[in-house]
DNA sequence: ACCTGAACACCGTTCAAGT
DNA sequence: ACCTGAACACCGTTCAAGT
């Protein structure tokens, strides 16, 4: 059987999660040696479990993002690829409100580590909801998944009384922008 | 007369402001300490004479947002708004070329120290572009320039080997999302 | 009035020593 | 193998003491 220090190690790593998610929740915060101590470990052993910050936060957000994931093909079945998209970013949007201080809190980090150049599982989301409306011909044939990325990326900038006006009016003038012109 | 120690504090501030700039230019960063000790001065000076790394930026850069603030209504006398609005993101995108750098480095600091809620210079000059458009009827009525600011903000999350295929490509989608459609 | 720079605070990161 | 936490590095910011 496995050797008990697996089992340690583990429950390790959930704890140091579990104190990550807490942290964010309490305060949209992410001081690495401050999660160490709530988990109870050492420094070394989240840089041992996880070593860049981006690492941490893509775990605690894995399950939100499997999510998102999910929902771009189950909108496409049950859509025209424009309306899926507009649907698909209702949803960003909705996520995007609860999780925005984290996104501030790490500059970006979350769609970096979930994006960036290897572009990720959100990545082929949007792919997929593009290239559906790209077939169709109401989506311009010259953009493409990071493109949407970076468009929409002004969520994470949104501070309180601003997202009310803004948020989603402005992932109206996006999708606009992505349309193909009649 | 003014007492020399004006004189003194006034000159500080300058070699403050041009420490800052070479740093940038050197290698896009702005610490503050290093900023004080290359302009020869106490770190209380620099908090005295800047109390916000917004407002030493900001003072860095002013002469260059004059630039672009003014270039707004000379596009505007020369062609038709749309037009004059492509024309004006195109220099935000030459600007913003240079000195990516800087927006990465001050995490939108600048953006936000110029525009902000309280929208400043930048605000003024697309708030006109948009006006022009909005009584012509090809821009669309429901979109501020704060609004516009947002969208194009992207420009300071492109690196360099990004740059070049998205930047201008995609000032021209969030154009065609700002355009009225037929 | 204005300036200096030591000192403090804070956070990330490493690594020698332990189990 | 894995973990601990002291120690180091780095920067921003303040403030008592000087001029």
């Amino acid at each position: 059987m496995a050797s008990p220090r697996r089992a340690d190690a583990l429950e390790n790593r959930e704890r140091i999660v579990a104190a990550a998610r807490a942290a964010i929740a309490a305060s949209d915060e992410v001081k690495l040696n401050a999660i160490a101590k709530d988990a109870g470990v050492g420094q070394g052993t989240l840089y041992r479990h996880f070593p860049t910050r981006e690492d941490l936060l893509a775990e605690v957000y894995r399950g939100d993002v499997d999510v998102l994931v999910a929902a771009a093909p189950m909108l496409l079945a049950d859509n025209p690829p424009v309306e899926a998209l507009a649907l698909w970013f209702e949803r960003v949007a909705d996520y995007a409100q609860i999780k925005r201080g984290v996104f501030a809190a790490v500059e970006a980090g979350v769609w970096r580590a979930l994006s960036a150049h290897s572009i990720g599982p959100i990545g082929d989301a949007v792919s997929a909801l593009l290239a559906a409306g790209r077939a169709e011909g109401t989506i311009r044939a010259d953009v493409d998944a990071r493109d949407v990325i970076l468009l929409i990326g002004y969520l994470t900038r949104l501070d309180d009384e601003e997202w009310e006006p803004r948020a989603r009016h402005l992932l109206g003038v996006v999708l606009d922008g992505l349309r193909t012109r009649s």
